[in-house]
DNA sequence: TCTGGGGTCCTAGGACCC
DNA sequence: TCTGGGGTCCTAGGACCC
């Protein structure tokens, strides 16, 4: 112990990045197995007719150029042969969970990092597999998720999230690709950075103007370019990014900071007792979500898309979270009426959202009972309405009370 | 072409307090 | 009378991701 301590020296991480291949496109097969099932021109999504966009296509429609996040009526003018089909909701949540429940049988870090997408530390697994190659467990896993979820699924592995995302990608489709220690740099001078998550339509932008597309153009300027450019905080981002850099951390436990319903209606509406009847309808599918979750929140935001797209949003902060559909349709109904006020035009979208969420403290249930914007009686109706609904259907407990008061 | 729904994170100004 | 600096919170907007 008379060594002066030497600092730890970080074994470099392992981290994967499982990606479902066209995920909503599998489900719709699975949930249809007689109609999309036989699509291999399917586009999954909402219709044209409801101004709806394509949430996933099929491989084989993307040879025509069709995208996700394009307008459904764009996609069928590119592909016309496609067939669309509806998001089938529940069953690609369950599926999410089942490809999720494989993942942690190889390990317990897990982060799911959207419905269809899920980082794993295998940081320190080396042991456990018998020092088995990285690209050799995920190879595994991948046939372990086909065999138990049904699920085709592309995965990425690297010493960052970056990495292990990038990777992903190029895997696609229902392939592995691990970037090993000391490749960084090298895999790295291959890719464009539009394809670097973080880096979207604007930045990508602003970086083409001073002639930078690639990674390896980048690799070769120093931190003062690149802060005279961007700025000190963007540009240190992005000099580690370009060379696979991040924190590297995979969080398993994360709670969420956010919940939020929105609609687009399928034609614009310009009357006011219409919209808060939307209002009214997006508040009881909040409230219901926010008290299967056991939260509370403090923040309500409402938002609303005009008819020539701007959005606007206006949001309110209180001291005592709240739970039920009343409290936040009330906040919720007067916020609108200010954002309504400002510019009052058609609406084609509706949405509140909450934030600031919190459990309730058990103990301090009932203090401020009369002050407060929701009493606990409030909170007793609310839950035994869920009651009434789990046990006798959606439809059971209306909430029409509520627009009278 | 005519633009969904669910999220996360960041920035910047102003209020307010010390 | 004129003038501080720092910290925290709220609000609005926007970029970005799947």
């Amino acid at each position: 112990m008379h060594t002066p301590a030497s600092p730890p020296t970080p074994r470099p991480r392992r981290l994967l990045l499982v990606d479902c291949d066209q995920f909503f496109v599998q489900c719709a097969r699975i949930a249809d197995p007689d109609g999309a099932g036989r699509q291999a021109l399917l586009l999954v999504g909402g219709s044209p007719r409801s101004r709806g966009v394509v949430t996933s296509a099929s491989y084989e429609t993307r040879a025509f150029g069709v995208r996700s996040g394009m307008p459904t009526a764009a996609a069928l003018r590119l592909c016309p042969g496609a067939v669309v089909a509806p998001v089938p909701r529940s069953l690609c949540l369950e599926k999410s969970r089942e490809v999720r429940a494989v993942l942690r049988d190889f390990s317990p870090v897990v982060e799911p990092a959207s419905i269809d997408e899920a980082y794993i530390d295998m940081s320190g697994t080396e042991a456990l597999y018998a020092h088995e190659s990285l690209a050799g467990t995920a190879r595994r896993m991948q046939a372990d998720v086909r065999a138990r979820a049904g699920i085709a699924v592309s995965i990425g592995g690297g010493t960052s999230r970056i990495l292990a995302k990038l990777a992903a990608g190029r895997a696609k489709p229902a392939g592995v690709l691990v970037v090993e220690p000391g490749a960084e740099i090298e895999f790295m001078r291959s890719v464009l950075l539009r394809d670097i998550p973080g880096i979207g339509p604007v930045l990508a932008e602003e970086l083409a103007r001073h002639e930078l597309t690639t990674a390896e153009q980048t690799l070769g300027l120093d931190r003062v370019a690149l802060e005279q450019w961007l700025g000190p905080s963007r540009a240190r981002w992005l000099f580690d990014r370009v060379r696979g850099i991040d924190d590297g951390h995979v969080h398993s436990t994360r709670e969420a900071r956010s919940m939020s319903r929105e609609e687009t209606f399928p034609v614009d509406l310009t009357e006011d007792p219409d919209l808060q009847t939307q209002l009214l309808a997006l508040a009881v599918r909040l409230g219901a979500d926010l008290r299967r979750e056991g939260l509370r929140a403090r923040t309500i935001t409402v938002k609303l898309r005009d008819s020539d797209f701007r959005t606007r949003q206006a949001s309110k902060t209180v001291d005592e979270g709240v739970e039920t559909d009343r409290a936040i349709y009330e906040m919720a109904r007067s916020l609108l009426s200010r954002l309504r006020q400002d510019r009052r035009t058609g609406a084609r979208l509706l949405g509140i959202g909450v934030t600031k969420l919190a459990a309730p403290a058990p103990t301090q249930a009932a203090m401020f009972d009369e002050a407060g914007i929701e009493s606990d009686r409030d909170r007793r109706l609310a839950r035994a309405a869920d009651v009434a609904r789990a046990k006798f259907g959606r439809d059971a407990v209306r909430p029409g009370r509520l627009l009278d008061s």
